[in-house]
DNA sequence: GTATTATATATAACTTCCTTATATATTTCA
DNA sequence: TGAAATATATAAGGAAGTTATATATAATAC
């Protein structure tokens, strides 16, 4: 991985449970949202966002059920549970304030500073 | 370790490179240096400090000198090197650009708003 | 004078997160 | 009919971080 990659590390969850706080979604559903939202810039893959997905649901922070319609492939539809929201929430505080704490050593940008 | 304590994965190269551009120091100085400027919220261990280190000057970032002296214990004094400054220019843009499209996306906080 | 704490560097074993690669299957569009 | 998009999943490997351990000197406390 080269170190310029490195930034996003550890952010996965919080974007899923972000997703989902918004309503219930199948995990494709989540990565093409996360990749809109984002101009692309968090662009998730399969092979990361599926056994992230079954870790949460083991950690009880979201919930998933099955879904199978008219012509529309089976998926498996995730939900946020009462857990994921808050640890949404302690999740988002953490990375506020380790914004903070980096930008302080790193010398804030205009966008903190209030320069926008 | 714990889900909470994963939001600094992959800052440990900058905030050593952002020290080092200040002037050169030994890796002991680099950790309390840390942990002064951040009120204690970087508080970096030897053993993940040292093998960074050793990293670092094998791609060029830093370099190494020992230094002996007056009753003082031999110590490895570590300097930036052009590359360094050149990696830390380019890391600030990367975490800026990732702080910017994380609270897009998880809602931006008072600071990045401008209501500091 | 001896013990503890702070200073100072280092490695080994292990875990976690992410990447690359691969597999499977359905639906839509050219 | 063949390719691309949709949809989920696992295996193998690498990189970063943690805990534990080792070693040694200088300063401070008792």
């Amino acid at each position: 991985m080269p170190d310029l990659q490195q930034v996003r590390k550890g952010s996965t969850p919080i974007l899923i449970l972000s997703v989902l706080a918004d309503g219930k979604k199948h995990g494709y559903a989540i990565m093409r949202e996360l990749e809109a939202r984002s101009q692309g810039y968090f662009s998730m893959t399969a092979a990361l966002l599926y056994p992230t997905l079954h870790q949460m649901e083991q950690d009880g922070l979201v919930q998933s059920t099955w879904e199978e319609g008219n012509g529309v492939r089976k998926r498996k539809v995730y939900s946020i549970t009462a857990a994921g929201g808050e640890r949404l929430a302690a999740g988002s505080m953490e990375w506020r304030q380790f914004a903070e704490q980096l930008f302080h050593i790193l010398g804030k940008p205009a966008a903190i500073r209030g320069e926008q």
